[in-house]
DNA sequence: CTCAGCTCCTGCGGGC
DNA sequence: TGCCCGCAGGAGCTGA
């Protein structure tokens, strides 16, 4: 479900309900997701305060008081309720709009205050992990990541260098964490289509004043997305990962058939399958 | 090393 | 109504 905007989305959900307090209950409902969870992850969470909640490409760290640091990585599905005091007092009550969601709930934190988290993964390709926080850019999952692409790493000239030589479609090559860490699907497509480059082209025959526009591009519309996705936190005081208003803000992803909106553009958007997943792109304005 | 394809998992919507 | 198919926002692993 989630890239870089609604994970930050959800860590800025997260943020005011956990940092400085105790998690008082974990409750963990089966032996892992995607891989199994940690050895004893319940008892090294139990009695802990989470001290700051950081994010790092599409995974949450939370460090924790005992010097560990919890990783959350959401996968396809994830998402994360923020339950109060008041709201629905037992486990498995009717917290969604579709109660059999609940079955999903696989992890659970109740917090000083009586706030619980629920962390719910339909498809199970999320993770949760723990790892001491002095060494957590060593994580496995962490080790190889290339820069924030809202970060001072990334620029024209590193994007130019990193697509230089490479045989394959700037589609996957966004996609690849290792060169730009925390897109997706979604974003990707967006970025390309506002630059008016194909999905298709190879990344190592972009020019490098290509390449570097794509640079702006992508920084501009994580940002109007997280903006979005804040926006929606207000009104509804979840942290799960539900797209923002922003997926109204669509110019490319998921409107197969529809006008394109590029100024002057009088082509369609067309929706073609790439390394197994879509890309949607303007035939005619992205080239 | 690079790259394409497969894989994990569940639910939903469309076509028949 | 039911069944089958394709599709879904991720990304690690395998093998060429």
């Amino acid at each position: 479900m989630p890239e870089l905007p609604e994970v930050e989305t959800v860590r800025r959900g997260l943020a005011p309900a956990m940092e400085g307090k105790t998690i008082l209950r974990a409750e963990i409902r089966r032996d892992g997701l995607r891989w199994p969870f940690p050895p004893r992850l319940a008892e090294r969470l139990t009695g802990q305060r989470t001290l700051v909640m950081r994010r790092r490409a599409k995974y949450i760290l939370s460090d924790l008081s005992s010097g560990e640091t919890l990783l959350w990585h959401l996968g396809m599905s994830g998402r994360v309720l923020i339950l109060d005091g008041d709201g629905p007092a037992q486990p498995g009550s009717f917290h969604y709009a579709h109660p059999h969601l609940a079955k999903h709930d696989h992890v659970e934190l109740t917090l000083e205050g009586g706030t619980r988290l629920i962390f719910n993964d339909v498809r199970r390709f999320g993770a949760l992990d723990l790892a001491p926080t002095p060494r957590i850019d060593d994580h496995p999952l962490l080790a190889n990541l290339g820069p924030e692409p809202l970060g001072n790493g990334f620029d024209g000239a590193y994007l130019a260098a990193a697509f230089a030589g490479r045989n394959t479609p700037v589609k996957a090559a966004l996609l690849d964490q290792r060169i730009v860490a925390g897109l997706g699907n979604i974003y990707v497509c967006e970025a390309l289509h506002r630059t008016g480059i194909s999905p298709k082209r190879k990344a190592g025959r972009l020019s490098a004043a290509r390449a570097a526009s794509l640079v702006p591009a992508i920084r501009n519309v994580l940002t109007e997305a997280i903006e979005a996705g804040g926006s929606s936190l207000r009104d509804y005081r979840q942290a799960d990962g539900e797209l923002g208003y922003f997926q109204h803000r669509f110019q490319a992803y998921g409107r197969a058939g529809k006008a394109c909106t590029q100024d002057g553009c009088s082509g369609q958007i067309t929706r073609i399958v790439q390394s197994g997943r879509s890309s949607f792109y303007c035939p005619t304005c992205q080239r």
